[in-house]
DNA sequence: CGTGTGACTTTGGTATGCAATATACAACAG
DNA sequence: CTGTTGTATATTGCATACCAAAGTCACACG
């Protein structure tokens, strides 16, 4: 099989040397170069601002991204089957609005997915790992959190990912991007208050202590606790129907 | 508009009539179609019988469906997408067989999402809707499971499913059903023993009793552990690589 | 006898045209 | 004036044709 003969004693020595085999240009398909762009497209788009159903069009896309509908129809019909888009025969493509009610279910599996992966991470993950964690949460606990609030945002972000990261198990790493994907534009419209900020500071020192203790239950516990209170907070505060 | 017009009192009398209106065909599109029958192929196929590597090929499915490829792509992409078979340019279209580090971490993401579902469930579920789980674990209490493995399997699957849907939480419904379908030809060549069978029901009658003491948390580890055994079964005697 | 090379075949990727149908609007009957 | 119906338009679904890249095989050559 050719896939086998590529494996042969030359190319293992180029790959030693440091040259760069498969990283090539890649030539992405026109299908996936048009999914990454709606998706990108969809997710810089603030959905929820507006109440007017957002459609999208097939030939004006077609016309837009300079490719046929063919490879553009397949990547509308993936997104369509992630639940990003809506597409009704001979009606259009509707751009998805979640419901609060799905939203506040995405982040309750999210919670289930992120402390199963605090578990496992204990297990699983090196000393180095965990320590790898302490500048995610360190940098902003002598800091006023509220005068740099972005920065805070990314680093929490950070730290979820990861601690799912340190899980090491590419499943949820994989579903827990996707419902990343979706509950992003919520998060956009999350005010989060300062005394949040400080209660979520203290929660991820106490995951990490949980981490480096080896204690399994406890991080899974402190992990889902910390994620539910953010479903709590959403369901009573953040409007979006 | 045209649809609230059909609920004027002519169409109702009609209606009270007997004369079906609504349940028109449907008309499910060939892309569906053709994705639905695709699956059950792959289903029905035992994958990991064979060690021979498994492949697709377009236009002979194009012509064995009586459909034009397009559709037939549409319908391989999503597969594709949802990781059932793989697309390589040029190449070919191919069964995945997914490895055991990937059953298992499959089987350990179910553990994490029914396990939640048991908790929400302890607070979702009514009285009746919790009651109606014991035909579920007791036809098998006194009778002999070796006897009807065949049933007991079905009805297994059923208390699990069960305890997802009074969950309550759409999300995990649907991300169980694409694990329980991959994991489906598993769980095919995994062969039940007696003690493993009335370990399980054990726990089933556990399970049940927390539900029913609304005690969230120990439902909730009851199913995570019960789940996790099975994972521990897997990962000791199922080969599949 | 082994090997490299070139033509031919296979196969997924893409473009385009036609078909089917949902919608909007105009025309008309009551 | 109101409600219905025919028709033009818009928009996706499907089929077909062609393309480019990868695989296959035979044959010539060392």
């Amino acid at each position: 099989m050719l896939v086998h003969s590529l494996a042969t004693a030359t190319w293992v020595t180029m790959s030693d040397n440091g040259l760069k085999i498969a990283p090539i240009g890649e030539a992405m398909s026109l299908k996936a170069k048009a999914y990454e762009a709606l998706r990108v497209a969809i997710t810089n788009m603030n959905i929820y601002a507006d109440a007017a159903e957002l459609r999208l069009d097939e030939r004006d896309l077609s016309q837009r991204f300079g490719v046929s509908r063919t490879p553009l129809r397949e990547a509308l019909a993936q997104l369509d089957s992630e639940g990003l888009v809506r597409i009704v025969a001979r009606r259009g493509i509707f751009i998805v609005r979640k419901t609060k009610a799905e939203i506040l279910d995405m982040i309750t599996v999210w919670a289930a997915l992120e402390s199963t992966a605090a578990r496992l991470a204990t297990s699983a993950a090196t000393d180095d790992e965990l320590a790898a964690l302490h500048p995610l949460v360190d940098t902003f606990k002598s800091d006023d959190v509220t005068r740099n609030m972005g920065e805070y945002s990314d680093a929490n972000i950070k730290f979820h990912t990861a601690i799912i990261r340190l899980g090491k198990n590419p499943l949820i790493e994989k579903l827990t991007q996707d419902l990343f994907f979706h509950v992003r534009a919520i998060r956009q419209r999350t005010i989060v208050e300062q005394d949040r900020a400080q209660r979520s500071i203290a929660d991820h020192t106490a995951i990490v202590a949980a981490l480096e203790a080896r204690d399994g239950e406890r991080a899974e516990r402190l992990v889902r606790d910390h994620t539910l209170r953010l479903r709590d907070h959403v369901e009573r505060f953040v409007e979006i129907d």
